[in-house]
DNA sequence: ACTATCGGTTTAAATAATTTAAACGTATGG
DNA sequence: CCATACGTTTAAATTATTTAAACCGATAGT
């Protein structure tokens, strides 16, 4: 019997990618019911389960993956080509600017469900430190940490993302002996940039002393800052994106005082809307980022007031 | 709007291949009604036509075309991926044995319609002169011309395709101006092998008295034999394959009378059709070459009695 | 020039597939 | 233990597809 069935084919390649079959069932405008329907159909056809049911969610097969590994570059292909003979072949490029840290820590997990929704655009990330200049390097947009507070372009919030002192372990035990604020002013502080004003608006939050030259070092790179911290080099500011560092105890949160106004934000032109494929890129960011705001909660150590 | 339509894209991509409407809806197992629906549908979703209608027949747009080019591989990846994971895997690996000269005048053309319905199967064309022995070099099945009167395994016809006298131009002359009978026994007769009766049959069948013994030449290839035939080395017996020569007048056919129970004949071993993609190739390769018996007629010259 | 035939298209009716909303069942996390 | 999340099931409604037959233009053979 041949194959028939590319109708579902297409349905199970976005479910596979949500791993979700209300998520996809959103994406293609359709009810979960039917997304199930299809599936049940794809999978009597094929003549075997491409979903693992599981307590809570699915998961691909060993056959699935197989078939899901085939299927996705091609209805990726597939898609990207009529785009383009469509005509839609606009301004379908496009370069987001943004920090190997927060792509690597937030947005690449996402991601796949962007692209895999809009096959006619092609994603560019731009990984840079400094993330004021737009239009520099052709950069449509950029993904900024902060307060939210410039001035040169139109910035949407995407979540709030607040930021507290971190340590490596060593640092970390000797505070919780000691107490934070009686170990502070002994170690180095490490920021993201000249002048920022990060450290200085956490001494005031959390109602310490704050004496502004010290033996601090400046690292911008945040993933290279983190790495820093582990290594026991002083203090940093973190935001929730080193959770998985929390969770595997090679970071330490040091105070539940937190710069609660700091998170991400998107930055762009005044016009960039006006790009079809910018908007659905924003709509979709601005989406994912209020479905998803990460969250690290504070365990209080002893020792603390 | 996405583009939802797969399976219409599915019957585009069989349409194309085929280049008629009427040929895909027998390969799907529908009326023609449909195809034409499902094409017209696509073409609706997509913005655009991928068919010219033509006087006779359908021809590929331009964009049909691009879009093609995109569709055939996809669907084939994704055909052979999903033959694979159903476990039809089996042995769908099959080695054709036949000559250059057949495969690129007469199978090549036509193969895509197979490999197209086919996905599973892995195709291998083993060009060789000599196929007697099958099972030899792994063949699996063997085109063979001849009488059909092989005993060593199942032959089965797949159609007549009679030889008659060939020349190049110069020879051609010469014969419409003295007459064949008289021109023959100064001639070298080139033969497809040793010990060949072919020139001796076709003697018998003209009424001619046929020596053995000559200066004659064996030239076991056919496409050589056909170029050795228009370069002048002398007259050869030739199949209806010859066809585009004949037309393109750079060989000429000599006599009316031709060895008409010669023809091509498919050769395999007793048990070879246990294998589904093997009875596929034959079920396949017998109906298409019902459907398609060259025939080429022969112009009576002026001088010939 | 006439006619049979070869495609592709159209039509209306029949059939089959898909979709939905809602109810359901089960597992999970607070 | 309850509320929730998620996939499944159900029955009804809606769409989509298919078919057979008629149709139309062009072509090839006579």
């Amino acid at each position: 019997m041949r194959f028939r069935s590319f109708d579902s084919l297409r349905v199970f390649d976005v479910v596979a990618r949500h791993l979700s079959f209300t998520a996809a069932a959103e994406e293609l405008c359709l009810s979960k019911g039917a997304v199930s329907y299809q599936i049940a159909r794809l999978e009597e056809e094929l003549g075997f389960p491409v979903f693992l049911r599981q307590n809570r969610g699915i998961g691909l097969t060993e056959r699935g993956l197989r078939l899901w590994q085939a299927a996705q570059p091609s209805f990726r292909t597939l898609e990207r080509e009529i785009a383009d003979l469509r005509g839609f072949g606009g301004d379908a490029r496009i370069t987001v600017g943004l920090s190997t840290y927060f792509a690597s820590r937030w947005l690449s997990s996402r991601l796949m469900t962007f692209i895999g929704a809009h096959p006619g655009v092609a994603l560019r990330l731009q990984p840079a430190i400094d993330l004021i200049d737009l239009s520099e390097q052709g950069i449509d947009m950029a993904i900024r940490w902060g307060k939210g507070r410039w001035r040169d372009c139109r910035i949407e919030p995407l979540f709030s993302c607040p930021a507290f002192p971190t340590a490596g372990s060593v640092i970390h035990a000797r505070s919780a002996a000691v107490g934070l604020p009686d170990l502070l002013p002994e170690l180095p502080l490490l920021h993201d940039r000249d002048g920022s004003q990060a450290w200085q608006d956490w001494h005031r939050a959390a109602g310490l002393p704050y004496r502004p030259t010290r033996d601090d070092l400046v690292i911008p790179d945040p993933n290279v800052r983190v790495q820093a911290v582990i290594d026991g080099q002083g203090l940093a500011l973190n935001d929730a994106l080193v959770a998985d560092e929390l969770a595997a105890k090679r970071l330490f949160r040091l105070s539940d005082v937190a710069l609660d106004d700091y998170g991400y934000f998107l930055a762009y032109a005044e016009g960039a809307l006006d790009n079809p494929a910018l908007r659905a890129f924003r709509d979709w960011l601005v989406e994912a980022a209020q479905n998803a705001m990460p969250a690290v909660s504070y365990e209080r150590v002893a020792g603390e007031r």
